[in-house]
DNA sequence: ATGGGTGCAAAGTGTTTGCAAGTAT
DNA sequence: ATACTTGCAAACACTTTGCACCCAT
């Protein structure tokens, strides 16, 4: 009964994607719209859907921010940036506070998972504009 | 050259809708729909628009939860529990680190306004049902 | 060969908006 | 009277999905 994934050209091209450098912290339309460059014939459904499965088995991480998802190679837990100018994404250079999640499952009566942060503010590009 | 806002009925029930305290955390459908009890003509333009009016205002507070948007009456910044399960919203009983936006503002270049922290778990009845 | 994957297009969600008519001040 | 607001419906942005065909294994 086991079914394996398989190593579609899409596949590789869309995790290509997310590790590249230049596409920082990518939409999954950005990530369309640079695989298509490549592949013209793609389409989104199949990105969207690999970005799932990909996320699901952990080889990337489904960065929910305000506005647009994003997608990471990154795939440990941290905290991001937001520019609320331009919707730059950036990492945070502080550590995951894992002991904030214990915290807050002793003092309520849920069991919790995880926590996502998202700090905002104005890049510096940003700022100057302004 | 002053504009004032006005009265209208239909926003004295929206406000009161994000105060009640059996629409825990709406959105803005919970609200629609909500309201629309007492005035089955009120539009979900009406709703959008003054509820983002009265975020502007401070009257309530929009809280970006992955998913669906919400609104709180409660308008201090304060951290949010999500269920997993059922999607339920709830406040979290820990005060905000405002010194946390003045550290990311010091060890970055960005000028950090506010971070949202929101938890991610299962509430009991859903963690039973699992 | 077979079952996962793809492209396509349609449909689904949640939200915004242009406009003419309505209404608070 | 004025200009803010409303209801309506169309438009939007982002994402998901049904389906027939395709292709990695």
């Amino acid at each position: 009964m086991k079914s394996r994934q398989r190593n579609t050209k899409q596949r590789k091209m869309i995790v290509d994607a997310v590790q590249k450098a230049d596409l920082d912290h990518p939409s999954a339309d950005d990530i369309y719209l640079y695989v298509r460059e490549k592949d013209f014939k793609i389409s989104r459904g199949t990105v969207y859907r690999n970005l799932h499965q990909l996320a699901d088995n952990g080889k990337v991480q489904h960065v929910r921010i305000p506005g647009v998802d994003r997608f990471d190679c990154r795939t440990d837990l941290h905290y991001h940036l937001l520019c609320t100018g331009c919707k730059k994404v950036s990492d945070v250079p502080i550590p995951y506070q894992t002991e904030l999640d214990q915290t807050i499952t002793q003092q309520t009566d849920y069991e919790i998972v995880q926590h996502l942060t998202v700090f905002e503010g104005l890049c510096p590009l940003c700022r100057k504009k302004s």
